[in-house]
DNA sequence: CTATAAAACGTATAATTGACGTTTGTTTTA
DNA sequence: TAAAACAAACGTCAATTATACGTTTTATAG
């Protein structure tokens, strides 16, 4: 047996944006571009992450960054590597064997997938080079290779996390109503929370400011504005294991 | 700038096991076998994690699963796949320099990274063609590469997935007693727990199933055996995601 | 048959959760 | 300008779970 050879190394970015008009956990696609087989660039009916490949003296992470900065203009996003994927097979499903030269398939590629929170109002999604636009997580389109595994495998992932460490902020506004993070969460993960119990227990936590604000044109009583304190959470939250299995 | 050429994709195994003895979580490390400039091999004074190429048409999880076996000829264990090395300068460090021939340097290396949760009992370090051995967590040797660094994010990440799901049974026999699962609990998490509260909360668990067994061979009261039900878990705890932030 | 020590059980209190009713405050409309 | 509408915000109570300990049981060693 042989060793792989002259396998291609990528990073892949899952970005995830929170709409609060539609209240929906939302991606950021691009449009497929692809080298056909004469050589010419095609644009292929469906939609990709943006990943590229790694510079020579770049770090996983930097190669990273760059490729969301190049799509949204953002720099100081939440990033997490979630996992490499790799199977041989990856790239080789019967729709992708149409578009990219076979020579292609020779090569392993590898990629180094990450997820980025990011807020919506942040990204100007027309200010790059590609037709990049925001799919609801819960009607995708059509998906090249195999980035709608990588994209499950992101959100389970975005599920686990959400609950277990206060990265929702991430895809607010720096100043939001309690029942704004209230929506984020049961459009994450997809279950009705009941407001009144979610608000005192909100409202509780020590790096939940609220500010001499509220709301303004809104239609009802407007809410109390509220920010998060990452500095407050690191303090008071340093890594104490607890066993509650 | 310039894509990365020629990189060298591997897979490296974090092997946790538990002795019961010494009560300490343990991993298995093997020493180091190097090319010298000369060409001859070397047998380094550290230690490093198993790792190994991955072959042509072989999945990264296979891979992992492979270079495991080789090393404990164990196939049915915890495996997870935790993270991706590949920084540019990961193995330049200055001790590393005298050893390898340069060459090597010209070429990046990204290594997959798994962890695995085995029962030290079923191990016998001597059936491999490495020299394996054990060692505490908390007191490990000279180690080649960034394999420290790859070591304690693996612990870490085995810190936060043994809180949230029961996996610290891999570590334990098959039967075992409700202390010896306390006590896996508190080497893993450098935690003390209280073994009347520790003791109901497991035993009221629908997954922890009482045997008609007890300890022999103990020259005190001897303690009920119990086993863990996988298939109990699996059924009960299908993933509902409760908000408790 | 008694001392020993871990195993196993028990209890009282505090904190958190879950389910649901009520009041408040602003805007709209009648 | 008062009333209706409605989301925001507050409150209550029972059930559950966590925390902190004290007590009893039981097999073995001497």
């Amino acid at each position: 047996m042989e060793f792989i050879k002259n396998p291609n190394i990528s990073v892949d970015c899952v970005v995830f944006g929170y709409d609060p008009k539609t209240k929906s956990l939302n991606l950021l696609l691009i449009k497929r571009y692809l080298e056909s087989k004469d050589g010419s660039e095609v644009l292929v009916d469906d939609y990709v992450l943006t990943g590229y490949h790694i510079y020579e003296h770049e770090t996983l992470d930097d190669s990273a960054t760059r490729v969301l900065k190049e799509l949204t203009g953002l720099t100081n996003t939440y990033k997490k590597q979630f996992k490499a994927f790799g199977d041989p097979n990856r790239l080789k499903n019967e729709k992708d064997m149409l578009w990219i030269d076979n020579e292609a398939f020779n090569f392993r590629t590898v990629t180094i997938a990450y997820y980025f929170l990011v807020k919506t109002e942040d990204v100007d999604v027309n200010k790059n080079k590609y037709q990049a636009k925001w799919f609801p997580i819960t009607d995708l389109p059509e998906l090249g290779f195999d980035h709608e595994k990588i994209i499950l495998e992101a959100y389970e992932d975005l599920k686990v996390k959400c609950l277990a460490e206060p990265i929702i902020f991430e895809l607010l506004p720096d100043k939001f109503t309690i029942n704004e993070v209230q929506d984020v969460y049961q459009s994450i993960l997809n279950i009705e929370i009941d407001n009144r119990n979610f608000r005192r227990k909100l409202i509780n936590k020590k790096y939940i400011i609220p500010l001499d604000e509220k709301q303004v044109g809104v239609s009802k009583k407007p809410a109390q504005l509220y920010m998060f304190s990452k500095d407050i959470y690191e303090k008071m939250y340093q890594k104490n294991y607890l066993i509650s299995m």
